[in-house]
DNA sequence: CTTGACACTGAACATTTGTTCTGTTATTAT
DNA sequence: ATAATAACAGAACAAATGTTCAGTGTCAAG
């Protein structure tokens, strides 16, 4: 006579729910013996016992003879909970810190961080979803600068804004980059066109003329836009 | 004399690649003499070496005389990797996927989703870091538009971005909103102020003039913009 | 050439840990 | 009242597992 209808009882809630806060707090999973201790179970086969139970309605996944060898599949509340064996994979590939590395200013030319990242302070980095992002690029090759003042209003982008940046120096058509003119002592996000031996710079902003350099080696690519990201707060 | 310098060994970035390789594949931690049997080091007094190495320097934490008691801290490229332990709770707080529910244009009113999302479906939704979204605002108060055509260059934005955007139809001064004007069957994206009983609507690009209604009514809230997200590509 | 520190070896040992076994108790259906 | 099953208990045991120890080998500095 089956006493116990299909689902979780207490006990096994009880379980579940020491299992996603023991691993929370420790980063391994719990011991019988530990799960035991927590949840006023006397008797490692009695853990044992409702693990296998857990097993079967695949809240967990269990290896044999191996210590501490749980995997959690599911919350207590059924959730769609990322495992721990997913969110190895899953967390750096999904959403990704960017150094913020300073500011882009019209009148200077935009910093560009050297190759080993050696300042890099993790407490200052952009949050972006890798979704966001070319697919291809190389996250080391990504920086974000704020955008300082209203210089780079033909590029659509305002104060305050962040740009991502993949480092280049080499421009290709189509691509938005970031240019130092020395003639002009200036920094521009432009649209890049190298045509007939000079260059054409596009803005973003369709109701404006380009720029029209004849002479291409006066133009010093700093790096290529790959995303702007505009948080609008109230003033 | 000090032969070993500040930084991982290839042997400090076998290891940290196998806890990775073995985190993400079983969801638990390998033990010592697995990692050893993976990494070509016969001796466990050796892996035990190099496991004190890599706490020392903040790749893992270690708990003593527990069976894979190893919670790995970042991973071997350094700094990228949430906090594996935290991620478990972390994740869906940290990358939020705000369903896209249609395009805004200027010459209709714009799609503004029913409370309950009963269509929704997740593969349409466009990740966001939760830390770019203001932070008392509810995730399900949030939706995406992808803008359609010239018509919010006013508004500093470009066609083909994304707008993220908070449902309310009040508007509090210096917010910038999502307007639609009846007497012109637009939708317009403004800075809002209600001053000495008209509305001013301010373009967010400082060298164009505001819209004034004398007549409030006519305006109608949308909705206000709280992310702008503009993903450069070329053409 | 000597010295000292790092890297490594293999074994021993203690502890941790999971599984199994032999039961008892509680509950429900007949 | 009885039977069957689920839930539970404690102990034993074997295997898994981490730590420690007494060494050896390598290499750069002095």
């Amino acid at each position: 006579m089956a006493r116990r209808r299909e689902g979780l009882s207490p006990r096994h809630k009880k379980i579940l729910t020491f299992l996603e806060t023991f691993l929370s707090e420790h980063g391994y999973p719990p011991s019988i013996r530990e799960i035991g201790d927590h949840t006023q179970i006397s008797s490692t086969s009695v853990v044992n016992y409702y693990l296998n139970q857990l097993e079967e309605m695949n809240y967990i996944e269990r290896e044999s003879n191996v210590s501490r060898g749980i995997n959690l599949l599911k919350t207590s509340s059924g959730g769609l909970l990322q495992n721990l064996k997913t969110s190895v994979n899953n967390l750096s590939e999904q959403l990704v810190s960017v150094p913020l590395v300073g500011n882009i200013v019209a009148g200077e030319p935009m910093p560009v961080p050297a190759s080993d990242f050696s300042y890099y302070d993790p407490d200052s980095g952009i949050d972006v979803a890798r979704s966001l992002l070319p697919a291809g690029d190389r996250l080391e090759d990504l920086y974000a600068l704020r955008v300082h003042g209203d210089s780079m209003i033909d590029a659509m982008v305002n104060d305050g804004d962040i740009v991502v940046m993949k480092k280049t120096n080499q421009a290709h058509n189509g691509e938005m980059v970031a240019i130092w003119l020395n003639d002009r002592d200036e920094t521009t996000l432009k649209y890049f066109y190298l045509e007939n031996g000079h260059v054409r710079l596009q803005p973003a902003n369709p109701t404006m003329k380009p720029i029209i350099i004849n002479d291409p080696s006066i133009v010093e690519v700093q790096g290529k836009v790959v995303l702007v990201i505009r948080q609008i707060s109230h003033d």
